[in-house]
DNA sequence: AAAAATATGTTGCATTTACAACAATATTAT
DNA sequence: ATAATATTGTTGTAAATGCAACATATTTTT
């Protein structure tokens, strides 16, 4: 009788889902509460790029996990906004479309975080410090071992 | 100086939301591996539907964080395959479509389970029980009080 | 009693996303 | 050296997803 199975909605598998989904969503709520003029996917390779200068596309993509053609497009609208630039360079003697943030955009990262930063410390009201610092980890380690078992093709 | 804060991808946020995803490739990736005639979401659908029995759309909704239109769409799938039935009654005094799985999607869903099964144990082999468990615990406290900060309009 | 608000499901559309094909170049294999 | 393979980015397209609008019916408010 399958009623002994643990059934989807009591996996981990469920509710890592639904705990990334419900964060994402209080993401953009966050943004427009904000009145952030940047989507919550730019804001967040904004941020990587800041603190990956001269990273090339590719690897940018394997961190904000998009596919190449969407993180394209995602640069694209932070070039045309002035928070990148780009350039190419060359990586392994193959030539790459790197970039980095710009003086604007540096600046408006920065606002951004000022304003995100008081919402963060009010998330750790809600669950204390030291658990999420141990979901963190956790989940980190789990991803990891995870990882190896797929093939992402970016 | 913001090089002090924390960047994105130390955060929980970009943990949970690139655990989701590789989680999800792997569940789709053993989808196609065990040549199962589903995609995820209708998988997942059926099950919760078969623990669910009469439960009504807007409510499976909530439960598979689909929007109604979408959950609409996932259960005309089943439908159609013959792996559930819809029929209309009430609820509150309001008519709403319930639904409940056939024997053929039962035979179905257990068939999966099976062959599932295995693949759940070798998660298991990655990353300790316990820790898991420890994991699942966390998230879904983490996740009903991020709930009571958003609005889903499903 | 009439009006407003709520609950439910469907349809249509616009946005997002992924995937496949291509172009250009570099590396590796034959 | 030539061919095959791999890396990187772009373009085009198809699928998934969400959102707004609608239809219907019921509850709540005025």
């Amino acid at each position: 009788m399958y009623k002994k199975l643990k059934h989807y909605t009591d996996t981990l598998n469920y509710e890592l889902e639904k705990t990334a989904r419900v964060m994402r969503i209080l993401g953009i709520q966050l943004m427009e509460k904000l009145k952030i003029d940047l989507m919550l996917d730019e804001y967040v390779a904004l941020d990587i790029v800041s603190c990956h200068q001269g990273i090339c596309q590719r690897d940018l993509a394997k961190l904000i996990i998009k596919d190449r053609a969407n993180t394209g497009r995602i640069l694209n609208s932070l070039e045309e906004k002035g928070l990148i630039t780009r350039f190419v360079d060359t990586k392994n003697n193959r030539l790459v479309r790197k970039m980095a943030i710009t003086e604007k955009g540096y600046k408006i990262l920065i606002s951004i975080n000022k304003k995100v930063e008081s919402y963060v410390a009010e998330t750790k009201r809600v669950v204390s410090e030291d658990e999420l610092d141990g979901l963190y980890l956790s989940l980190k380690k789990l991803r990891e071992k995870l990882e190896e078992m797929i093939e992402l093709k970016i």
